[in-house]
Parts: C-alpha cells; structure tokens; sequence
DNA sequence: CCGCTGCTCAAGTTGACGCTTGATAAAGCG
DNA sequence: CGCTTTATCAAGCGTCAACTTGAGCAGCGG
C-alpha cells in the first residue's frame, strides 16, 4: 500500500523538524546553500552532531549534499515540505467540511421547527 | 524571546506528529469527536497507551478533552496545526523568492553579454 | 452499597535519540 | 611528502519516549 510507505516518511519528516537545531538548519539553507562547517559555526556542539543532523534532514529528502572541493555544500528540497504540509492541510480540510455539514444540518432543523 | 516559545511549540507539535499512532488519531478526529475507547479500539494497544497518545495531542495544543458522563470525548483543534504549517511555508517562501531572484539576476547576466 | 465501566496515574522496561570523543578519509597546501 | 582543512564513521553515554502492568478514582446501574 502507498498509505505505508507514506506513513514512513511522514514519520522521518515530522520526526526531523520536531529538533529546533535542525529546523534552524533549514531555515538557514531556505536563505542560501551552506557548507557543514558553516551550518555547525553558530551552535556549541561539535561538527559531527551538526553532521549528523543533516543526515536526518538528508534521509527524510528535505536536504542534498553535493561535492565541492573539500566541503560538501548542502542544499535545501524544499518540495519534500509538501508531504507534510498537504497532510495537515487534509485534516484540516476534512474538519471543516464536517462543520459545515453540522451547521448546515442545524439549519435544516430549525427550519424545520418553525414551520 | 517571542521565538524561543515559538519554538517549543513547534518541537512539541512536530514531535507529537511524528507518530503515526497520533497521526492517526487525528485523522480520526477531523472526521468527528470520540471516546479515548473508541479511539483505542483499533489498535493493538493498550487503552493507556492511547490515553498517552492523547495527553501527548493534547499538551501541544492538537485536540481537547470534555467530560461527558463517564467518558472523556476528545475533539480536534485544528487552529493549531497553524503554526507548523506557516513554519513551513515560511522557508518555502524564502527559497522560491531566492531562487527567483537568482534567475532574474541571471536573465541579467545574459542581457549583459548578448549586447 | 457493590460492582462495572471509562479513564488516568505511577512505576518499570526497552529502544531510540542527541551528543561526545577518537579514528579515518580525502582533498588542498607548504 | 607531511600538515591542515573538511567532513564522515564508529563506539559509548545519558536522557527521553513508547509501551507495559498494576493500582486508583469517578460515575452509573443493580
């Protein structure tokens, strides 16, 4: 089923933006591509946790590295934000239709009550 | 900081989508109300482990607990899947316009060289 | 009042996550 | 060729999250 599939990278997605280091991150990125060494620059924790969390961000698709000389430039994909987001947006959909059936519905009572 | 509560926030809206127990939960709710036992129902859980899931829902913001006799209806408050998805939108937005300026500025570019 | 239902609270286990340090690789530079 | 830069791999440690079971509590129904 394609349900399952997307489930798993809804789980890695939501999973890797619930970390505000790496929300940072893409943020960042969002701005303009970036090295590791310029992305790990502002936080107090060692370039292979910075590195790590591109690696989160990189399996879930919302980030690529590329080769460049030494550095590994990383670059934001930000198309993979749509899973997440059209996923929200269903619920909310599906809430407010059902609301507008329920006021609908009591509309057709009260209509029903005056007569 | 407005941005550091903004922030927690986020970590906890992100964190409790990032389960599909509680994804699945929500979906449930956007289309009606529901007893944590009829939400458990389902599941190969225990009625707890739900009852967990919703108190997880339910400290980001996601859904509400009544009371009605001896049940506890839960209902969705779909309002607050607002601020993930403006945070997303919002680098987005960033990237597009920054890729949009990068080919403006290479139409430039090329009007330079063809003169 | 007693027992049942619906639900929450508390404590414990297990596995995953975030970060650390140390080692390794690969590409420039003296 | 060694030395530095840039970055990853690997192992270990502390913490937290997702369950479990067992107990407790509030409403309802005999």
């Amino acid at each position: 089923m394609a349900i399952t599939v997307d489930d798993e990278r809804l789980d890695a997605m939501f999973a890797a933006l619930a970390d505000r280091t790496r929300r940072d991150i893409v943020a960042r990125l969002s701005r303009g591509d970036a090295t590791v060494t310029e992305l790990a620059a502002p936080y107090a924790m060692s370039m292979q946790a910075v590195s790590q969390h591109i690696g989160v961000l990189e399996r879930c698709g919302l980030v690529s590295r590329g080769r460049h000389r030494q550095s590994r430039p990383c670059r934001l994909e930000p198309e993979a934000l749509e899973a997440a987001v059209s996923w929200m947006e269903r619920s909310r959909r599906l809430w407010t239709e059902r609301m507008d059936r329920l006021e609908t519905h009591l509309a057709q009572l009260q209509d029903g009550e005056r007569r």
